[in-house]
DNA sequence: TCGCTTGTCTAGCGGTGCTAGGATCGATTC
DNA sequence: GAATCGATCCTAGCACCGCTAGACAAGCGA
């Protein structure tokens, strides 16, 4: 069986090529430079090889963006968990969600922006969305404050954040604020 | 000078059919479908004439994303009138944006979400975008709270509508829980 | 060594945004 | 009223897109 062994390390090998090109790509030129010739050129393989990983563009997009929410939910628990209190840990939070939507707009996109095939906030969502929102939800559960559903909570505030990352990046808001603006969203949404 | 007049009404009756072409295409089936070759043969021309009129599919994108900024500031200042007190404006200025959003999904896109190559935040920026900032502002500046520029409120504010409007649409939040949402978020940011 | 499966590539389909260049229509002038 | 000439519009085509059928070659097991 050592041989057919090798060749699925091979193809598995080759899988993780083609979403580090396609997020190197799009980090670089945006995803819509991303097209299935540019892809299997910088990979040194044909377009159909591409086809025998991935249904479409599509899954790509929405591979990297597993991807992206795997490291984004451990980017925000070690923000979280170097910060002293319920209050420091929100802050520290919000910091690290708009620290990595600035510094990863490609997988961003990806993870939120375009259509990647994937399912949300159902019995179907992948693993790594779960627990990305999960990440969330352990430290602004904490500051829900009484009476306020912990689930409904972290939907308005990541409904915030998100909506920061993204107006920011779109060149609707100016960045020099960003931190005046996480300040105030801190201060009066969390019941410290 | 009739004739030349003649040929301008003309010509703008035109270019108001080619927006609003495009912008049912878009509202009934997303810009997606909205191409040149489908948009030329609703409005019964072939596609050089579009040309004509516009750069390329972009700055038709803009141009509707303009038209619906104006629309978006009348709905805005409409809801908000029709309130009794600071509270009860920004209240009513939250269901009117969701509303607007939840309404006109592609116009929407069109303004936040895709690239019409429009200026935002600088001097360049068009004045429907300006004035339906300002309509937010009008509302919002007043519940800013002491000390707390009514700017950079309505900047955090804004966004955190922007992204309950986009999450939702995009599947990321249940729609049931809107209203319960905009109640928590009005309740902690608008300082009474 | 042979046959066959497996994997890869070439070539091409229908679609996209956009444009060059020719045809046609109509207003202006004689 | 006819001829001219410029504005206006369309046909045809470019390069590119996502995706796939079918030919071909490489490497496996017998």
């Amino acid at each position: 069986m050592s041989v057919q062994e090798r060749k699925e390390r091979e193809r598995a090998a080759r899988e993780r090529l083609i979403l580090a090109t396609a997020r190197e790509l799009a980090e670089q030129q945006g995803w819509d430079a991303v097209t299935t010739r540019r892809l299997s050129e910088r990979i040194e393989y044909s377009q159909p090889v591409l086809y025998s990983h991935f249904r479409g563009k599509r899954e790509i997009i929405g591979a990297v963006a597993l991807e992206g929410a795997t490291e984004m939910a451990a980017a925000l628990r070690a923000a979280t968990s170097a910060a002293d209190g319920p209050r420091a840990r929100v802050t520290a939070l919000a910091r690290a969600y708009l620290d990595f939507a600035a510094r990863n707009p490609a997988v961003y996109d990806a993870m939120f922006q375009l259509d990647g095939g994937l399912a949300f906030a159902n019995e179907d969502t992948p693993q790594p969305l779960k627990d990305g929102f999960a990440a969330l939800l352990e430290s602004l559960g904490e500051v829900a404050g009484d009476g306020v559903h912990p689930g409904l909570f972290t939907e308005v505030f990541w409904a915030a954040l998100h909506g920061l990352a993204t107006l920011t990046r779109a060149g609707r808001l100016p960045p020099e604020d960003t931190e005046p603006r996480v300040e105030l969203l801190v201060d009066r949404l969390a019941m410290v």
